[in-house]
DNA sequence: ATATCTTCCTGGGGGC
DNA sequence: TGCCCCCAGGAAGATA
């Protein structure tokens, strides 16, 4: 569920409420939320146990807590998947329906005392991860000051907002591809961050058909398609974040409220903005995509005429 | 090797 | 009220 910008709101919660304090004790209620840590949970919980976070980092939607008091350096690494959430909880709270994990924190006045991960469809997850060098270069990702990277995350590639990526890496990544513009961007491997609500929202920014395949896409296409992606998800991000409902929150429980901006994700049947502004009238169209949608403006993103016969 | 399909889960909402 | 089916912000691993 979470993408870029609800991730690094999350992310900023998290570095200003844990950053600096340690982990007195650690609960895993269920042991799938775990899973990708291939030692099992108690050794989860043992090593991790004593750790001090020393900085929260971010690369697309993989979010991870760099730990001082290990032997070899590793992260705790955090992947919300459809529905996880991380909240910042005094110990006193009522446990959440789906509680998975507790990290209860050094003391630090005026603070909730512990941390919470908290997910309804357990696709998201906890684990240690070793730290390895970034393979790309230069630091880490936007909202990063690391030049490492959690093993496990390291094939992730450079997200929307990471100043280091170049629209021309962005341009011949796709060139390479032969598969629909949509598919693309949602690779993680090619651009990370994105997800299905900012896909559409950024072809629809851009004009473009998420049907388009790749291996013809231009560079002042590309340059477009880029230039949405960065906007729709700054806006985003100073919005706090799309929240549909209550599974979207920050790690203080609060909703972000971009779902008022978006002009094409979950539209369906309603006027298409843009064509509203330009005196014309278009209903925005939803088509089954990747056993989900894709919502379009027929007007505004084309489909590509079809080739005569010759 | 590359591209696409299947699977991991729970719950809300609509139709009957 | 209940049941069944569809749908949902993701991505690893299997399969073609």
């Amino acid at each position: 569920m979470p993408e870029l910008p609800e991730v690094e709101v999350v992310r900023r919660g998290l570095d200003k409420w844990v950053r600096n304090r340690r982990i007195d004790a650690v609960e895993v209620l269920d042991p799938r939320s775990t899973r990708r840590h291939l030692d099992g949970p108690e050794d989860f919980q043992q090593t991790l146990t004593g750790c001090t976070v020393a900085s929260v980092v971010r690369r697309g939607k993989f979010l991870w807590m760099e730990l001082d008091g290990l032997d070899t350096p590793a992260a705790l690494v955090a992947h919300l998947g459809m529905s996880g959430q991380l909240l910042i909880e005094e110990s006193d709270a009522p446990d959440e329906k789906h509680l998975k994990v507790r990290l209860s924190l050094s003391d630090l006045a005026d603070t909730p005392a512990e941390l919470r991960f908290v997910d309804q469809r357990i696709f998201g997850g906890m684990f240690l991860s070793p730290l390895v060098p970034t393979a790309d270069s230069k630091a880490g990702g936007a909202g990063s000051i690391s030049a490492f990277i959690p093993q496990a995350a390291s094939h992730i590639a450079r997200d929307v907002l990471d100043p280091a990526r170049s629209v021309e890496d962005l341009y011949l990544s796709l060139r390479k591809k032969t598969t629909q513009l949509k598919r693309a961007i949602l690779d993680q491997e090619i651009i990370s961050g994105v997800g299905n609500i900012y896909a559409d929202e950024a072809l629809w920014q851009a004009g473009l058909l998420g049907l388009r395949n790749t291996a013809t896409i231009r560079r002042n296409e590309v340059s477009r398609l880029n230039d949405a992606l960065i906007d729709v998800m700054t806006r985003a991000l100073a919005a706090g974040g799309t929240s549909f409902d209550s599974l979207y929150v920050n790690v203080n429980g609060a909703s972000g409220y971009f779902a008022r901006s978006l002009n094409a994700y979950g539209r369906e049947g309603k006027p298409c903005l843009r064509c509203l502004d330009n005196g014309r009238e278009s209903l925005i169209r939803r088509d089954p995509f990747m056993g989900r949608s894709s919502y379009t403006c027929p007007v505004c993103q084309p489909r590509p005429r079809r080739q005569p016969r010759a």
